[in-house]
DNA sequence: ACCTCCCGCCAGACA
DNA sequence: TGTCTGGCGGGAGGT
């Protein structure tokens, strides 16, 4: 606890040789890096520029932003350049993850393909099926499909891990899931006998580093099964509930997120699509092809409401429909805004970071209460 | 001894 | 061809 003096997002003082993993966690960075942009006027992020600020590799900001594009609170603008959104992202980002995952449980699970690399597989035009032929999804390593190699690479990446991860919780009615039972949706069986111990424990690993983030996004935090005292993953995002019970997945939550997730999640089926990603017709079209803009401007239409009312980015995203039958949804989920508001209290040690997050409360509030206001009244 | 996860290698994508 | 991106797993700190 001495050794926290340290200036945090200048390098830590590598002082003395008191090597602390903890002052290089992912997550310390995560809110160091958050704490660079939240709350200021900054429209792009490069990823040197962090980088250099955090006094870290660039690598490690691959990690974080990745994470934090899932969540909403950053989107990638160009190489190196991203677009900070801040938290204010995250509401309307998760409400996204909710529907796709809603709607692919119905349909077939699709991961879309992020970024801008989607675009390399769209150009053509080319509707080259993916392989879902029932192969295992296990990629041969010299195969000279090399789209199957990029297709296991992307769904295999942190971002999209961390959306499967996040839709896992927003789909079901667990607050808590066990580390074990996440690694099994989202990578695959595990424990399968085919699969070397050490490519399973290489899996668990990435878990680790979404549930690093996200837990210093206070959406998440780490947590242990009362009884067996495994390691699980407590939901504290959008769907927290006064009372949170500590569970693990039933085997009916467990297929219900299988079907989500599809039958078999290291198959997961890469749908392409086309250069605007709409998964349904009531679904705000999400567009990845060109980074954030356009991600914006589909956003910003979806706070206008039948009744006139603009919300700021706290509006949830289905309020430009349905609004009769939505009032009662868009209360509960002002409320759920509420607790996440009000539960989003990351314990920092540093005072400046203290203040720099009261700073980004306040402006969360204020947009909570934006919405309340129009809420109420109508 | 097992859990957690930082670190950096290196392959693939991109300009 | 150089740079960017990020999967991956070794291995060390933490419990």
């Amino acid at each position: 606890m001495s050794s926290s003096s340290s200036t945090f997002f200048e390098c830590e003082a590598p002082s003395h040789h008191s090597y602390s993993r903890k002052q290089k966690s992912l997550g310390l960075l995560c809110s160091n890096f958050v704490s660079l942009y939240e709350g200021k006027e900054v429209e792009s992020v490069c990823l040197d520029d962090a980088a250099r600020r955090l006094g870290v590799e660039r690598r490690r900001i691959y990690d974080i932003v990745n994470v934090l594009e899932s969540v909403g609170i950053l989107a990638r603008k160009a190489k190196n350049k991203y677009s900070w959104i801040g938290f204010s992202g995250i509401p309307m980002a998760l409400e996204m993850l909710k529907e796709e995952a809603l709607i692919s449980g119905c349909s077939g699970y699709a991961i879309e393909a992020r970024s801008s690399k989607i675009e390399d597989l769209e150009d053509d035009g080319d509707d080259k099926s993916l392989d879902q032929n029932g192969d295992n999804g296990v990629e041969k390593p010299n195969s000279s499909k090399g789209k199957s190699v990029n297709d296991n690479r992307r769904e295999k990446s942190l971002g999209v891990l961390t959306e499967n991860f996040v839709k896992m919780f927003l789909i079901s009615d667990v607050d808590t899931v066990l580390l074990d039972e996440a690694a099994k949706l989202l990578l695959g069986d595990v424990h399968n006998p085919s699969q070397p111990k050490s490519n399973s424990a290489a899996k668990v690993r990435r878990l680790y580093d979404i549930a690093n983030v996200l837990s210093s996004l206070n959406l998440i935090e780490k947590t242990h099964h009362i009884e067996t005292r495994k390691p699980a993953f407590r939901w504290l995002g959008l769907k927290r509930k006064p009372s949170a019970v500590t569970v693990s997945l039933q085997p009916s939550s467990m297929a219900s997120c299988k079907r989500a997730f599809g039958a078999d999640i290291t198959n997961v089926e890469l749908t392409k699509r086309s250069k605007s990603i709409s998964l349904a017709e009531k679904k705000p079209v999400r567009v990845y092809s060109d980074g954030m803009k356009e991600y914006n401007v589909s956003a910003q239409k979806q706070f206008q409401t039948s009744k006139g009312y603009v919300f700021g980015p706290f509006s949830p995203s289905a309020m430009s429909k349905r609004d009769e039958q939505n009032e009662e949804k868009q209360s509960k989920n002002v409320q759920n805004w509420e607790t996440m508001a009000s539960s989003f209290r990351p314990t920092y040690q540093n005072p400046v970071l203290s203040e720099m997050f009261a700073h980004y409360l306040e402006s969360w509030n204020r947009w909570y209460a934006e919405i309340a206001q129009v809420t109420y009244r109508g």
